[in-house]
DNA sequence: GTCTATACGACGATAGAC
DNA sequence: GTCTATCGTCGTATAGAC
């Protein structure tokens, strides 16, 4: 817990800085860069703009890359985590595929790989989507290698189910019927292990 | 080719019209709708803002509109009209996949569906996408039934095709490695025809 | 750390000359 | 139909009180 003296007085801060990220990248979410105003950011966490920049000097660019690396955290730290563990293939791609429908809201949240990946955001946060997506298709890559797919083919196999997530996500979005993504989540294994490629 | 009669001089219009439309569609494939400014789309058409205007008095919204109708028009009259014609399904499909890759520049091009339908866009702007991936699925899905599909299947197989193409776009353009896409492209016959569904 | 207040450029949009 | 010029609003960003 952080904390600062003025006029004499201790306040108290920090603590809820997760939930102040959590909005940020909600806002992100929604609008995408451009489309995110710092009006937009000050009204879902209830801090004014000169707050916002005494926590992130360098402005909305800042805010995004702290969605970003947020994001980064909770796929590499719980959504994706089971992947890196002990147990059969089949148990651990349930989890994650639970923990995917979790985290996108069962498909009413968008992806922050499409939304901050517009023409207008910069080039340092394009640049952090690309590892990002990376690291995604890397960890997917890694249990369709575990499922008996040889490289070539879990790389492919990978990809291919990164895409159907991230347009499952576009048509929920655009139809507003969320089946699409949930049948994205529910195809992973078809698509990531030897099984499904040998029927 | 409309004309305007101004101070005894007689100015070419028109015409040229079809350009300026694709002008703005390329805008809006690229920085979304809140990213698109009218300097963005003036610095693209060569016509300022005024001029802008003059041709689409309800502005911003208006040109978006414009674009979703152009986008809906190539799609109809060209890009899936294959599915309509004689011919064997394979042929149709192929015809459309090539044209669905001409359309979207390879995967350099972005998809209005995606980049029309973030939170701050018009109401108006995220039916009118609405109505066109609705348009755009019931194509695909009369070309999974015709290859023998049951209907709630050449529904799901058409969907499933529609996320594909747009995920691949989304990994296309995050990742800036446009194989993705093709991928996407290729696969749409497996995704689309009965013949895929035996294997 | 959060606030009030403000600078200043970019934005969408109009009026009016030619 | 296209231009110059301009309006009011909203954008990002800072200064400084408490």
């Amino acid at each position: 817990m952080i904390k600062a003296v003025v006029g004499g007085f201790h306040i108290k801060v920090q603590a809820l800085n997760d939930e102040l990220i959590e909005k940020i990248t909600e806002s992100f979410q929604a609008y995408g860069f451009e489309g995110t105003s710092l009006s937009t950011i000050s009204k879902a966490t209830g801090l004014i703009k000169a707050s916002l920049y005494w926590r992130f000097p360098a402005g909305k660019e800042e805010m995004a890359e702290a969605a970003l690396r947020s994001v980064d955290q909770q796929f590499s730290h719980h959504i994706l985590k089971p992947i890196d563990e002990a147990g059969p293939v089949a148990t651990r791609l349930a989890k994650v595929a639970r923990r995917l429908r979790e985290f996108y809201g069962d498909g009413k949240r968008a992806c922050l790989l499409d939304t901050l990946t517009l023409g207008g955001s910069p080039p340092a946060i394009q640049k952090h989507a690309r590892l990002t997506l990376e690291f995604w298709v890397s960890q997917f890559e890694k249990l369709g290698r575990e499922s008996g797919l040889d490289n070539a083919t879990a790389r492919l196999a990978a990809e291919d189910a990164v895409a159907a997530l991230e347009g499952g996500l576009v048509l929920a979005r655009v139809s507003g019927d969320r089946d699409a993504f949930r049948r994205a989540v529910e195809s992973l294994g078809e698509r990531l292990t030897k099984a499904a490629k040998r029927i």
